[in-house]
DNA sequence: ATTTCAAGTTGTACTATACAACTAGAACGT
DNA sequence: ACGTTCTAGTTGTATAGTACAACTTGAAAT
């Protein structure tokens, strides 16, 4: 095997190790927010608000699981709908001062996380890992766009 | 923010979009087999059969989801359990001949993917990036062992 | 105006998961 | 040796997240 094929055995391998180990973790990420929650959120906050159809097209999920998760974010507090005054179909979501608040904790609290493990990494390292991370990401063969 | 610090972000939110995405599509892996169930055969074969409790070990799950999940694959004829002589509460799992074959299909097409979305890589990249992610999970943070 | 399209909700079902209660077998301590 | 405690695994129950299908309401188009 080349070394090549053997670097794309090991990037499948820990690829996937990874992938467990945060399914695994999703769930109980934070008191507060899973994973899908926190990114829902995410998004809402980078946007400045959207519609759930949006977030359903944007994560590859049902609309009818969006519903439900936004219903749930609501009912937290989290989040807050505005009825389109254009177009009464549609409802603008849009991050409370709490949900702001929440999450701005979960960011940081993450980040201390992703710190923490990569504290004695030299710099260096650290630029070339998230380039190849962001390379990967990017790559062509998701189907599902970020 | 230093360079380190930016860096350090981005591979958080670039770890997280690829989270997302495998647990988006962790349960479509395989017609025939989810990311957890590739996972337990994985290590079934590398240990050349084992105990369900030490699958619930390894990975951190309950041992009733593990007895669902080996309920499971036994019913679909993937492994088999055979009664420890020495200790008859134990069960000690092993991969069927439609185990392996199915395992061995199911890498080779996780194998595809990835080298198709890494085609265009570099040797020398791929290898730093294979380095890095084995870094990072080796890394002290998971309290979960691979 | 009627048909068709779009946004969202609700009913239903399935999977993965955990926790608690239980069964069966093994090991230990007096 | 016999009861206590430990271990392996199963089963009952509950929850979260998900999808698909049917439905409601409002907008757009022909």
């Amino acid at each position: 095997m080349s070394a090549a094929e053997s670097a794309v055995e090991t990037i499948q391998r820990e690829m996937t190790i990874f992938a467990r180990r945060a399914r695994a973790s999703a769930g109980r990420m934070h008191p507060e927010l899973s994973l899908v929650s926190y990114t829902l959120l995410g998004h809402l906050e980078e946007r400045g608000g959207c519609r759930a159809t949006d977030l359903a097209a944007h994560y590859a999920l049902d609309k009818s699981t969006v519903s439900r998760q936004v219903a749930a974010l609501e009912r937290a507090g989290l989040i807050e709908r505005r009825l389109d005054p254009e177009d009464h179909r549609v409802q603008v979501l849009h991050l409370t001062d709490v949900g702001q608040e929440i999450l701005a904790q979960v960011t940081r609290s993450r980040r201390a996380a992703f710190r923490e493990r990569l504290a004695d990494w030299p710099e260096e390292d650290l630029v070339r890992f998230a380039a190849y991370l962001e390379r990967y990401n990017a790559g062509p063969a998701g189907a599902d766009s970020d």
